[in-house]
RNA sequence: AGAGUGGGUCGGGCGGUCGCCGGUUCGUCUUAGGCGGGCCGGAGGAAAGUCCGAGCAGGACAGGGCACGGUGAUGGUCAAUGGCCACCGGGGGCGACCCCAGGGAAAGUGCCACAGAAACUACACAGCCGAUGGCCCCGGCUUGCCGGGGCACAGGCAACGGUGAAAUGGUGCGGCAAGAGCGCACCGCGGCGCCGGUGACGGCGCCGGCAGGGCAAACCCCACCGCCUGCAAGACCAAAAAGCUGGUACUCGGCCCGGGUAUUAACAGCAGGUAGGUCGCUUGUCGAAAGACAGAGCCGACUGGCAACAGUCGGUCAAGAUAAAUGGCCGCCGCCUGCCUCAAAAGGCAGGAUACAGAACUCGGCUUACAGACCCACUCUUUUU
RNA sequence: GGCCCCAUCGUCUAGGCAGGUCUAGGACACCGGGUUUUCAACCCGGCAACAGGGGUUCGAAUCCCCUUGGGGCUA
């Protein structure tokens, strides 16, 4: 856990870390390496900014605007404090794992849960994944 | 104390820290611009559904009508409305109070299943009576009349028909051959008059014996309202590619005009308007500023009004994103429940709840969703005094 | 964001605009039986639906209003 009362360490995430066009979007999908646990599936592809920058992805399934608009929210917060810990120079796309079968009892329970995501959760989730998945990439090289 | 009715308010608060969006200002590098700091502002009562009404923008348009859509007691109110207020009528509730698209069925068309004689149509059908006439039989006798019985021929009647959601007004008494508003009483209905009310309508009185079923959220008729499309409206800037014109070279030609071919990796211009961007777009206008003025703007007080609301005065100026800002973490307080200390106030401990929901051009309403808390007015029941 | 449309058995649909024996019809699927040595095909029978809530009406799948859930168009 990171220490709020001593020192700290100061991030900011301004718009340019930010994916803001369906053509970046569509770029990384197209090039990106992907992993998912049960919680969050990241898309990493390499871009030549010198920085991470971020996208995130979180559909109608979800819930209404106000379900939608807290994960996001809690997805950007975790990927800002995690800028030290990342590989620079790639672009991440966060979305949410799908549940399969939609309408059962234990699906809808995996919603409850999403709905309801902590900040720690959501940020050890993102953590393991882009480790998995830039060990990944640089097998693949 | 319990049960309930109507209306209104709030929708956790404070601090620390790291961020995000907009505005403004300062510093710095500097061509635009980037980076860093300060200050200010930053979701709701429903921001939602998109059900109405406006502003605003574009298009259409002489005027009028048709068509289409909407609304529907009355009187107000509002920029406007299908909203709101008051009142009337009908229905529900012991009551506070609640609900109602609540014009027209003697303009026309259509429908009314099943049941029923019949669903708006006839002096129908089934039926009742047959007093009065007529015919037949019996008895009496004064021999053409009386009495009794029968027929259902003339004729009279519309109660009865038990089905249905609905059947030519209902109940009771009288009346009659049988009956019937045929007569009467009360109720309902219609007409007239008077009174009250701006009006819908209500009250009272008189008269009429009853007009003639329901459905218009069926077509329709009447009255009133409504042009169409919506900020992804619309305005501006404008890459690339292609196009056109010019230029250049060659050619037809004595030369100009003109035509043709080539060049487009030698170049210029052009409109169109795509990708993309800016404005619209966050109160507006004027002003250097202070400020002034204007807003269907918001808040409060007073006045008028039963009220919706209006007027005056004072204060106030209020998010502006676009893969879409308003968040993460920490601490304290607050809310509810239980236990303990305690006369009470209060304190301590443990547990729990924190809903519905996120601006997208802007307003006024309506509808729908909602944890919990509070306030005001009123009704009914029970107990005590 | 704006503007529209739709909702009927497990699936595709008829009925709706002219409300009534509509306890909602048909096809495919499923279940049971028959036929066949068996299977298929065929025949017979069965199961199964008006998205939810109000209103109008004597009566609503149908007409009106409100929710809910799907779908389409528009840069």
């Amino acid at each position: 856990m990171r220490n709020y009362g001593g020192k700290l360490k100061r991030f900011n995430l301004s718009k340019k870390k930010r994916l803001a066009k369906g053509e970046q979007f569509k770029a990384v999908l197209a090039r990106a390496v992907c992993m998912s646990n049960g919680l969050l599936r990241l898309y990493m592809a390499e871009n030549d900014c010198g920085y991470p920058r971020l996208g995130i992805s979180v559909g109608r399934e979800w819930g209404g605007a106000v379900v939608r608009s807290r994960l996001k929210r809690v997805l950007r917060e975790v990927f800002r404090q995690s800028q030290d810990e990342i590989p620079a120079g790639f672009d991440y796309l966060v979305m949410l794992s799908r549940s399969r079968s939609d309408k059962s009892d234990k699906a809808e329970r995996a919603r409850e849960v999403v709905r309801r995501l902590s900040f720690e959760q959501a940020r050890a989730s993102f953590l393991t994944l882009v480790k998995a998945a830039a060990a990944k990439a640089t097998r693949e090289e």
